[in-house]
DNA sequence: CAGTGGTCTAGACCACAGT
DNA sequence: CTGTGGTCTAGACCACTGC
């Protein structure tokens, strides 16, 4: 695999051997099941020390196109990876990339207890109060895209006083209550009023909705709700078994 | 932290270090922007070789949560790269997690010339021709979601004799051509007549598309196009800043 | 120039899974 | 038991970069 940057300036050892491995899997010279010579054998093969065999096959373990089992031996993945690497763009960013300028408006926010259909949202949350934000986001002069929020201020008591006029809620977040897990649900539903209002859509037009939990270990930091007119934007998820192959894309409209 | 495998057998050393520094980043200790120990401090402070706090570091790099700079240092990113692993289950694997009986129809099968429309889908065909598949996939009586496919019978030439009868054509390629890169986009869109028909919901109604474009190196394998009805389906990611939490999840077409 | 990360070596010991 | 992968070491040289 290795990578996926940029050229090829010289290959390093390791990168050679994973490559040349690569590639015998991938032209079906060792097919799914098929052992790989144990790492001895490709150390004395390539004239190198174990190590660097080891730090190959370990990489090719990690992108999943092989399966490593003690004392038998590596082996070709039956099934090679079944995920893809989504990328998260901040919606500053996305209006960026389309050459729109950017602006947004906060539309409501109420500090409260949560309510019961909360719980379930912020999953884990202990009960401290949750500031609710509607936010907008524009490209030009069009709505780009509706965030409905709620901000566990358990986790982040400093959003109760901050107005996010310099920083929208989102980035402003990402720097106070980095999150170490997240989960994000993405659907497709038909714009009810409310929201078709918002976006200037017609209502019952497909929306295309990205819902994400995140917390920070055990503790909930935010819920969100981002909703796109569906016929504008588009989720851009990449995948090469190098995960370092991670790239930048996104989305577009 | 760290890993998302199980429980937590015994960490290694370099599983701790990697653990250690991602806890300091996250808990805000090292702010975005700072100086991570060098190699030779770090393996001074945990009584190891350099080798073993490189691993350390070459993971949290890869995983972006610090970055190298020769002679300089490194340092934890500005803006961690905020992506998230896509799971993207095996059509079969989604309907038998419904707990209703799975069945797939091929609706049409044709091969031909490429049109000038397909170029742009399989990017970087080189001319061969394409087979050019619509199947609809059931759970119990009701239609689940309809795969609309080309296969470049350059890249998988079997697969013009292949009836698709034992195998749909995902799990069917998958095995035949395995695949080095690939791309999704997700949209919402309304539903044209025929796939309203198809699947069996009123036209307009919202429907999530995943397209994916897969290449075995630069050739191209595969376009498809699956189609959910809104309402009832989701895409689920998750992210954990230590990557190696690849979640097992399904498989993938 | 000096000092960093990047790579590599030639050993070593261990855990574990087959026999 | 044996042999595998997993990990680790204490060195080494190199390329690059900033001074």
């Amino acid at each position: 695999m290795t990578s996926a940057t940029s050229p090829r300036a010289a290959p390093t050892l390791h990168e050679r051997i994973t490559g040349d491995i690569e590639s015998r899997i991938l032209s079906g010279e060792w097919p799914p099941g098929a052992r790989i010579p144990f790492e001895h054998e490709l150390s004395a093969r390539y004239g190198c020390s174990r190590m660097t065999v080891n730090k190959a096959l370990t990489e090719l373990a990690r992108s999943g196109l092989i399966e490593r089992r003690r004392k038998v031996g590596s082996f070709v993945t039956h099934s090679p990876a079944r995920s893809a690497l989504l990328e998260i763009p901040e919606i500053k960013a996305e209006v960026d990339a389309l050459g729109e300028p950017y602006r947004y408006e906060i539309l409501s926010r109420r500090r409260r207890r949560p309510a019961r259909a909360d719980a379930r949202l912020l999953e884990g949350h202990e009960g401290a109060e949750v500031l609710d934000l509607t936010v907008r986001h524009w490209a030009g002069e069009r709505p780009f895209c509706l965030e409905e929020r709620l901000i566990n201020l358990g986790a982040s008591p400093e959003a109760a006083a901050e107005s996010f006029a310099e920083l929208p809620p989102g980035p402003w977040l990402l720097r106070r209550a980095p999150w170490t897990n997240a989960e994000h649900r993405i659907r497709a539903r038909g714009a009810d009023p409310r929201r078709a209002g918002l976006l200037k859509v017609a209502p019952g037009s497909p929306l295309l909705t990205v819902e994400r939990r995140t917390w920070s270990g055990r503790t909930p930091v935010t819920y969100v709700q981002i909703t796109y007119p569906g016929d504008r934007q588009e989720l851009v998820a990449r995948f090469s078994p190098g995960q370092r192959g991670a790239t930048p894309g996104s989305t577009a409209a």
